[in-house]
RNA sequence: GGUGGCGUGUCUGAGCGGCCAAAAGAGCACGCCUCGAAAGCGUGUGUUGGGGAAACUCAACCGUGGGUUCAAAUCCCACCGCCACCGCCA
């Protein structure tokens, strides 16, 4: 949520941004007009409040005539002061609701534009030339080497599942494995969250908005299944002030994410670039909001480490402002190099969303100035189907075998997936 | 799932319907003492919101949400959470 005093003194600034998202403009103005009643209806109240304060003291000390009359007054301010309250409690409400609408304000650096309006900021590797064979994809090399099961994924679970067996399964440990110890070293608390989460804590990552139609809800049990750890990563934190010395403080979840990946009939449909259910290392941090950029910046290095040590070509894209989350104000993507596709695809993510997520989730800090919300960001380290695919693809020999990167090597004990 | 107990500030922990932002202790900060420290002594120490340039002032907040009352941390109801015991269970 945005700051509603930030707003009041930059309603120009807000307005840019949400001109430079393409969402609505004229939330800047309902807002304003609307926090304008709030503050008269909670003046209105208070003043009531303090009234009927005196008052109720002054029956307490009372006695005999003087304190029926009393009574008689104090009743009649008593239904005042709760009209006067419901009035309140009714714009504040209002208030809350225009203001949750409103996105974060973007970065003035992030592009302007729609989904492919993205600036490319650097490649990094070559793409492969296969000059011998025509690479296979994802989905054959993964039955050639008895790894990936689509077919009996969609007969177990529907469109969009899959089984790892083998060396997929096995993969997925290698890479957990890389992962989380480098996440380690690199100084991050390794987390293992619940997925399954109430209200709040989904309603306070703001999945709830624009993105609600791709989460999983448990009506019965009034639960959410979460599509990526940021949640409960995010979460953990919720209602809490933090000791300044102790930022940043960084996470490194893994879990099983869930998406519907409602309206996206007929993309991705073949193999498992898309899927209802995943596992991903995902990298949170709370941070100082004047430490925020750099903190971005880290994450988005520790993400590239990442993809070097897979050997894997991809390049680094500055997400359009069209195509940034609510919560983001700026978003990198690194895209891995997809041979058979002949094009760069989404592996990782990692989004600055400044306090705009603290604020929603009461997450603060205390330092000599005093306690305000924090920066939280997140970034992928790495999404396992999406990896499995990358690898799979761009290291394969010509008889389908794959080659294994060494970083990941002393996880699997060979340095290549044979046949099966 | 059943029964019982409990939820108060950074923590422990008092709290009779009005005198309660809330005792006491701990912690923390500052000061005195000291060569320095510990101990001791003294002072201070919640958050959010409204108004105000500020000093300050007003209001709200005792798990959450309702209710009773002129007045609720205190009484009533619902929900959530924690603890204990029982039942079931990987």
């Amino acid at each position: 949520m945005i700051d509603i005093k930030f707003l009041r003194d930059n309603p120009d600034v807000v307005r840019a941004s949400q001109k430079g998202r393409g969402e609505d403009v004229t939330l800047v103005g309902q807002v304003i007009e609307i926090d304008e009643k709030r503050r008269v209806a909670i003046n209105e109240f208070e003043l009531l409040r303090a009234e009927q304060n005196t008052l109720s003291k002054s029956v307490g000390a009372a006695k005999g005539d003087e304190k029926t009359k009393l009574l008689e007054s104090a009743k009649d301010l008593a239904t005042r002061v709760k009209n006067a309250d419901v009035k309140r409690a009714e714009l504040e409400a209002q208030t809350q609701n225009i203001a949750l609408q409103l996105s974060n304000v973007l970065d003035p650096k992030a592009p302007i534009g729609k989904e492919e309006d993205f600036v490319v900021l650097e490649h990094v590797g070559t793409p492969r030339e296969f000059q011998n064979f025509e690479p296979k994809d994802h989905v054959e090399l993964g039955k050639l080497l008895g790894a990936i099961d689509t077919e009996r994924g969609a007969k177990v679970s529907g469109s969009r599942s899959y089984y790892l067996t083998g060396v997929g399964a096995l993969l997925e440990f290698a890479l957990v494995n890389y992962a989380i110890s480098s996440a380690v070293k690199a100084g991050f608390t390794p987390v293992i969250p619940p997925v399954l989460v109430n209200p709040p804590a989904m309603e306070g990552t703001g999945f709830l908005g624009q993105a609600a139609e791709n989460v999983y809800h448990l009506e019965k049990d009034g639960m959410y299944l979460v599509g990526t750890s940021e949640v409960p990563l995010a979460a953990y934190h919720m209602d809490e002030v933090l000791p300044a010395d102790k930022l940043p403080l960084r996470y490194a979840g893994y879990s099983t994410c869930f998406r519907r990946e409602a309206g996206t009939y007929g993309k991705d449909t073949r193999g498992i670039i898309r899927v209802h259910q995943f596992d991903k290392v995902e990298m949170f941090s709370f941070c100082h909001p004047d430490q925020a950029i750099e903190e971005h910046q880290r994450l988005l290095q520790w993400e590239k480490d990442f993809l070097n040590a897979m050997e894997i070509p991809y390049r680094v894209i500055d997400v359009a402002s069209g195509d940034l989350g609510s919560s983001a104000n700026r978003k990198f993507d690194i895209e891995a190099w997809i041979p058979t596709q002949k094009a760069y695809r989404e592996v990782t993510s990692t989004s600055n969303c400044t306090e705009f997520q603290a604020r929603r989730l009461n997450i603060r800090f205390k330092d000599a100035d005093g306690i305000k919300a924090v920066a939280t960001l997140n970034g992928t380290l790495v999404a396992i189907p999406r990896m499995i695919v990358a690898i799979l693809e761009n290291h394969q020999n010509s008889d389908g075998s794959v080659n294994v990167p060494k970083a990941l090597q002393p996880f699997l004990g060979t340095q290549r997936f044979e046949l099966v």
